[in-house]
DNA sequence: TGCTACTATGGAACCAGTTCCAAGATTACG
DNA sequence: CGTAATCTTGGAACTGGTTCCATAGTAGCA
């Protein structure tokens, strides 16, 4: 049987306080008795109880993060700035997987019985407003990544605006038969997720402010993955009149429509460009040109608004936006 | 202020213990009794205490994970693999990320002091001898992935086979001029990382088998990663007699030997044969040749084997070996 | 009817820490 | 030297469950 405080106590002869605030660092000790108790402590090969400290302080120095399909490039780095950050404050995260909207709606209400954990980290999913009346009646401090709003907080990015520096990027170009290929609206509605329609309506606003005609037709959704955005890739090239480029909102859509050009014998970014989104690590790799966003410093970011929370500091202001910026590479080119 | 189970026994008129008993679905419960206290739960929205809960009961339904890198994709599908099987169980995962060989010792040190979590599942990293110890005393129900040692329970591949069959697989194309390309010996002795070693191993040994001659100029070291065997690659292929065939001990680094070939104009298969290993998902989309092993698979292995010896039963054999495979694409062909 | 066996229930004790109050020891200072 | 202020210390009470023992109630059976 593992040592507790109170063998700790006895052994050192002092009472069970005084081992405590040994173990706190509290500076109401004296010398010696500090390091009678630290030698007491060795001897036994005490360590103190984790769980018996978190019952009886209320504090798990644990953050629980939910997270859809972690094992999307983007959601990985996000995921390692946050597990950096917490590390860091010497806090554990509990990482929670979510693939269908039922977990999605099981996590989201499970985090309002503000446990196991002192926060909830939530990445790309928007609470509907029912859920987040729920967790503000839980008092449970919550940080968003990737998403916002009302009454919440968290690090997002300006999507919209993304979208737009996607698509000037190729009017700019001389392109004005740009399509765009989005995230299936099942899985937008199931999860509400945002980006994907945010990044839309930046594509039509500079379509737009560009007097480009908007074709429907050219519009194209899926289920977020490359094997499905080579099909609808696939589509929207063998229009009569296709694409001459085409702005997909993930970069993973985008390896799915080089991979369509590929099938068509396409050249990229001779006969097609493609601009893609998020920078992750193969986009590089790839040559592809994409819309940059500073995904590891998003989860930090997130952790430090979450442990402000749980201190009692609400951020200011409650949303950050972080920078995104344009990177061209091999994947776009003049007409 | 949160109800207790204490408000719940009071309004419900009964006795603590029977509300316990419903929570934990005893049968020692008349319906009558039953219904009472779950209006009474429901009345007051009650919510058992989980950290109260584990502290009492010693379990904690978490189980820790310790994984190196956890950004690359072969480490981020095992997780997926342990995540699923554990939600599946019930249990949560806390994960830790090590990504350098002082919070690699912290952490299977921490592991020892079994705590926080029923047990821990260890991905890659292969415990020394004094560390076995350590978790052996330590009681702590540890499950190794992607690895094995001594006294310990896991799941893993036969490395050394699959270092053969990658290797072989070029022999038979007829290449004489292969070589290698591994992870660091920094990195291995830090981490002790074994897979990289193991793979190498295969690789003589198919060599020696077909009396092919071996040059130790052929095999090249470096830190795990793209741009890394990037410059390794191409100082294999500066070679006054370079090779026609390059093995890399993982996909990651056979991209880096993609990207080298490309910088030095050299067509693959035509010129240059490469192979990798794991099969990530992007090998598929790059069209590499690599040696299959079941990655989500080994996390849910894993996990069974875990929770079997937190309920007391070792698992039989003590370490698993998957089965790999090779899947031949287009990079590589006889010479 | 009386005795046994089994079911249903209440609640004290326990898990291993933290917190805080009371009290003893020591120091400072007039 | 006495008194107040400050520093140390001990330990009871508390956190919210689970467990188990004692007991009341009930059914079964001769």
């Amino acid at each position: 049987m593992a040592a507790t405080i109170r063998d700790v106590a006895r052994l050192a002869g002092v009472g069970l306080g005084t081992v405590s605030r040994v173990l706190n660092d509290s500076p109401l000790v004296s010398p010696a008795t500090r390091t009678r108790v630290l030698d007491a402590i060795a001897e036994l090969r005490y360590s103190p109880s984790q769980i018996a400290r978190s019952f009886s302080s209320g504090k798990t120095l644990t953050v629980s993060v939910i997270a859809p399909f972690f094992t999307r490039p983007s959601v990985v780095e996000r995921l390692r700035g946050i597990e950096s950050a917490l590390h860091a404050n010497g806090y554990s995260l509990v990482v929670f997987n979510v693939e269908t909207s039922a977990r999605r709606d099981a996590c989201l209400h499970d985090v309002s019985r503000h446990d196991r954990s002192d926060g909830a980290l939530i990445i790309s999913l928007t609470p509907r407003a029912g859920e987040v009346q729920l967790l503000r009646d839980a008092g449970v401090p919550v940080g968003l990544i990737d998403t916002s709003a009302e009454g919440m907080y968290g690090v997002c990015i300006d999507d919209i605006y993304g979208g737009e520096l996607a698509v000037r990027h190729l009017l700019d170009r001389g392109h004005r038969r740009i399509g765009f290929l989005g995230d299936s609206e099942a899985e937008v509605q199931d999860f509400n997720f945002t980006s994907s329609r945010h990044r839309q309506l930046g594509y039509l606003k500079a379509l737009d402010a560009a007097d480009a005609t908007l074709r429907p037709e050219y519009q194209r959704y899926g289920v977020h993955g490359r094997s499905e955005a080579r099909l609808l890739a696939r589509e929207l090239l063998q229009l009569p009149e296709p694409p001459t480029a085409i702005f997909a909102a993930s970069d993973t859509q985008a390896m799915g429509v080089l991979e369509a050009s590929r099938d068509l014998q396409l050249r990229v970014p001779e006969d097609l460009s493609v601009i893609g989104f998020d920078d992750i690590d193969v986009a590089e790799y790839l040559g592809l040109t994409t819309v940059r966003q500073p995904l590891f410093m998003s989860g930090q970011r997130g952790v430090e608004i979450l442990l402000g929370l749980i201190g009692g500091e609400p951020p200011d202001p409650p949303s950050q936006v972080l920078p995104i910026e344009l990177v061209a590479r091999g994947t776009t080119a003049p007409m």
